[in-house]
DNA sequence: GACGAGAAGGTTTTT
DNA sequence: CCTTCTCGTC
């Protein structure tokens, strides 16, 4: 590993200065040293550290801006490449704001975009059919399910939902069936599957998203024309989130811009915030990349605009003790702020009701609902806090769970159009057969299955071979796809769309269901959604009327028409299939509500990104947050203390800190010790806001301010170490003086919890929670415990 | 095919 | 405890 120079303020204005020719001032002038050292850096390999806050975003975008202004590559000629719809939208969406520019038709998406995007201009070379369909996360546990079926496997060992994972995480490392070494019977077995499912798929015309991803990796290097095109095409790619790409994603990434061929690759990332190595995440690319392209320059955002002091001391103390950082320390200039607060409540319920006393005393001062988040490690601990904050009649808003694009009556809807543009398609042929019923049972849709495969083709094609009523029922099913296929010719995307949801029969169904009113809602806003579609996108006669290679670098030659990408112009594919293609890679919001002024409920994981004026940190025990999956390996740790991390600096002013003595979980009571975060940072950061005594979700004894003077009211506070646990569950005491829920110490496994007793006398045991030491059964009249408080 | 009883299982998740 | 899925019945 070469060891790469650190930028310096001087340095920065030197390469600014040295770089291309002055750009005008206003693209540059609100940039701090560091920022402007990486948005100036010249055309080579370089590892943008851009911590928590620091203006990641405006970096990418003000580079890419500057590389357009001084010309040193035109729209066409750069790639840029984020995780989620969301940040690429953010991006072109700054993007048009800094410069006079039309971004459509400029390669800048997300991983699974992209690829999309190659495939579709590539298909007969990709090997697929040019419409071809792509599978969501649940389309293909379906697929999955029908391949195990019909290899008549059991489907008790064979997950279908497991086996979805396998074989996704088999195509996130790029292997296909042969490349696996099964070494056991069962992932022998597995692989199997893996290659039915493949032959299913090629079958069927559909993709998985992993498989837009391996399928175009393969395509370039395959293809070494077609790959040589675009290495010479794209002389800059950058790369946002890069600590969040797997082995797949950083491969592909080297086909396009191999190490030493010249080309600019600006990844920005942060080492610290990756929290996705459970789904592939590979850290590790990071100094890979660094080594494997002979980085020149790490450019380390520090500067922190987001949170005052104290919060960064924390989240700054606690990440230091991960191993295997590349090494960053926040700062900002706002001063310490107030101190970070840390609550204990004896139990989950209190801790909801300290929390939205604590919501509303800050609303009241003055701030939005929206801008205070409630953040938790796990999805179940929602519950408690949904229904308190429920009770208490405060607006919230839960993230997580369905995706509009996500939801069964929308998919049925999509499945009849995705028929109407390809009735072929056995996926939406399947989903939608006998929704609304028409008498077509599992036997009939069976046999018809049985004599597709037997013939090698399509749903559609096979109807004839089933008899009877149901045959007929098919036929019928078919003439209704082929009718409405014929009278919705020529018309707008919305007429399409609303014919359809008629002759289906959908709206019908809904219409008589009993909660069936929020779907039809969901259906018109399907309609609302194709025609925002229609109009953002320009899917009318104005992007017809763009050619398709306007954005062409200058001096590259026209190469074939199967070699230019669509660009997503409308020459090429009609509304409807652009609309099904966007709708299949764009999950949509989760959920309504989203304008209203509404707390905002999420898990840590999904709060990525986001941040807030205050922050609520809730569960924060032992098993929890950490989370007891994670603490079998270090790496688990380090994992879960990012999490943490990226916790805590999603906080402006307001941080708090909660956790509980007892916690409902599986309908069980757990009794846990506080988490060891606490014991990892800064105590002057801290101020535990707990009263001694009392307990009940007692709120702060300081008094409080109006929330707009709030930043500065930690002036005063006194960091005072933790208090001792306060008295928990009143129950009667007996003589060894523990109860169950007693926090108690141990010479050598400290702080714990007594989460059971049993016997009495010389004989009675305590079992004890020790946290991170785990459970020990302990005799009384040999162990030395004693009771806390 | 709709409904209800009963069992299973319950980190984190975008595309 | 509570949700989700499967299976059996009418």
């Amino acid at each position: 590993m070469g060891s790469p120079s650190l930028f310096s303020e001087d340095q920065a204005a030197a390469a600014s200065a040295a770089g291309a020719p002055p750009v005008s001032n206003a693209l540059l002038r609100h940039l701090n040293p560091e920022q402007l050292a990486a948005v100036t850096l010249p055309a080579q390999p370089a590892l943008i550290l851009a911590g928590a806050g620091s203006g990641k975003t405006r970096v990418l975008t003000t580079r890419i801006a500057w590389l357009l202004q001084t010309g040193q590559v035109s729209p066409g000629g750069l790639l840029a490449v984020t995780f989620t719809n969301k940040a690429a939208k953010e991006m072109m969406a700054r993007l048009t704001a800094l410069l006079p520019l039309s971004v459509r038709g400029m390669w800048i998406g997300t991983f699974h975009g992209l690829c999309n995007r190659l495939l579709r201009a590539h298909w007969k070379q990709a090997g697929l059919p040019q419409s071809f369909q792509i599978l969501d996360a649940s389309d293909t546990v379906s697929a999955v399910k029908r391949v195990i079926k019909a290899m008549k496997l059991d489907e008790e060992r064979f997950v279908p939902k497991q086996v979805s994972w396998f074989i996704a995480a088999c195509k996130e490392e790029g292997k296909r069936p042969r490349d696996v070494e099964a070494l056991d019977p069962h992932t022998r077995q597995l692989v199997t599957i893996y290659a039915a499912y493949e032959d299913q798929c090629q079958r069927e015309g559909v993709v998985d998203f992993a498989e837009l991803m391996l399928r175009s990796y393969e395509l370039l290097r395959d293809n070494e024309a077609l790959a040589a095109h675009y290495r010479q095409r794209f002389r800059h790619l950058l790369v946002d989130e890069f600590q969040d790409t797997n082995r797949l994603q950083y491969a592909w990434l080297k086909m396009l811009a191999p190490p030493g061929g010249g080309q600019g690759v600006f990844a920005v990332g942060d080492d610290d915030q990756s929290i996705y190595g459970f789904r592939g995440a590979r850290v590790g690319n990071m100094s890979d990349f660094e080594r494997e392209y002979r980085v020149q320059t790490i450019v380390k955002l520090e500067h922190n605009y987001r949170s005052y002091g104290n919060i960064l001391d924390a989240a700054n103390g606690l990440i230091a003790r991960n191993s295997r950082r590349l090494g960053k320390n926040l700062r900002t200039e706002a001063g310490p702020g107030e101190p970070v607060r840390v609550h204990e409540s004896v139990s989950d319920h209190a801790e909801a009701q300290w929390l939205i006393e604590e919501a509303q005393l800050l609303h009241r001062g003055g701030l939005a609902r929206s801008e205070i988040a409630v953040l938790y490690r796990s999805n179940a601990q929602s519950r408690v806090l949904e229904s308190a904050l429920f009770n208490a009649g405060i607006p919230y808003r839960v993230y997580g769970g369905l995706r509009f694009f996500e939801r069964a009556e929308v998919k049925h809807a999509l499945a009849y159009l995705r028929l109407l543009e390809n009735p072929h398609d056995d996926t939406s042929f399947l989903r939608v057969v006998n929704f609304p019923a028409r008498g077509i049972g599992a036997r009939s849709v069976e046999q018809l299955t049985d004599a597709a495969r037997a013939s090698g083709r399509s749903l559609h094609q096979s109807v004839g071979a089933v008899t009877g009523r149901a045959g007929a029922n098919l036929a019928a099913f078919n003439h209704l796809i082929l009718q409405l296929r014929e009278q919705t010719k020529g018309l707008t995307l919305r007429e399409i769309i609303k014919r359809m949801l008629d002759a289906s029969g959908l709206l019908d169904f809904y219409r008589t269901d009993k909660d069936g009113q929020d779907r039809i809602e969901n259906l018109e806003e399907l309609v609302n959604a194709a025609e925002a579609f229609v109009t953002q996108e320009g899917f009318g006669k104005e992007a017809v009327a763009l050619p398709v290679d306007e954005l062409r670098p200058e001096g590259e030659e026209a190469i074939g028409a199967d070699l230019l990408p669509d660009a997503e112009t409308g020459e090429i594919v009609s509304p409807l299939a652009a609309f099904l293609n966007h709708a299949s890679l764009e999950a949509g919001d989760n959920q309504a509500q989203a304008g209203s002024d509404a707390v905002q409920l999420m898990t840590v994981h999904s709060a990525k990104g986001l941040e807030f004026d205050a922050v609520f940190i809730t569960g924060l025990e032992e098993g929890l947050f950490p989370h007891e999956n994670s603490l079998s390996d270090a790496d688990g740790l380090e994992e879960e203390r990012r999490l943490m991390y990226v916790a805590i600096t999603r906080a402006r002013k307001r941080l708090y800190l909660s956790f509980s003595q007892t916690r409902l979980l599986h309908g069980q009571t757990r009794y846990n010790v506080k988490s060891r975060f606490f014991d990892e940072l800064p105590d002057a950061a801290l101020k535990w806001i707990t009263p001694r005594t009392g307990f009940q979700g007692a709120t702060s004894f300081t008094p409080r301010q109006a929330w707009q003077h709030g930043s500065s009211a930690g002036a005063g506070f006194q960091a005072r170490k933790e208090p001792a646990p306060s008295k928990l569950i009143p129950k009667a005491v007996p003589s060894h003086g523990l109860t169950v829920g007693k926090a108690v110490f141990h010479n050598r496994f400290g702080e714990g919890v007594v989460v059971t007793l049993e016997g009495s006398g010389e004989d009675t045991r305590a079992e004890v929670n020790f946290g991170r030491h785990g459970r020990k059964w302990l005799a009384l009249s040999v162990a030395k415990l004693t009771p806390i408080d």
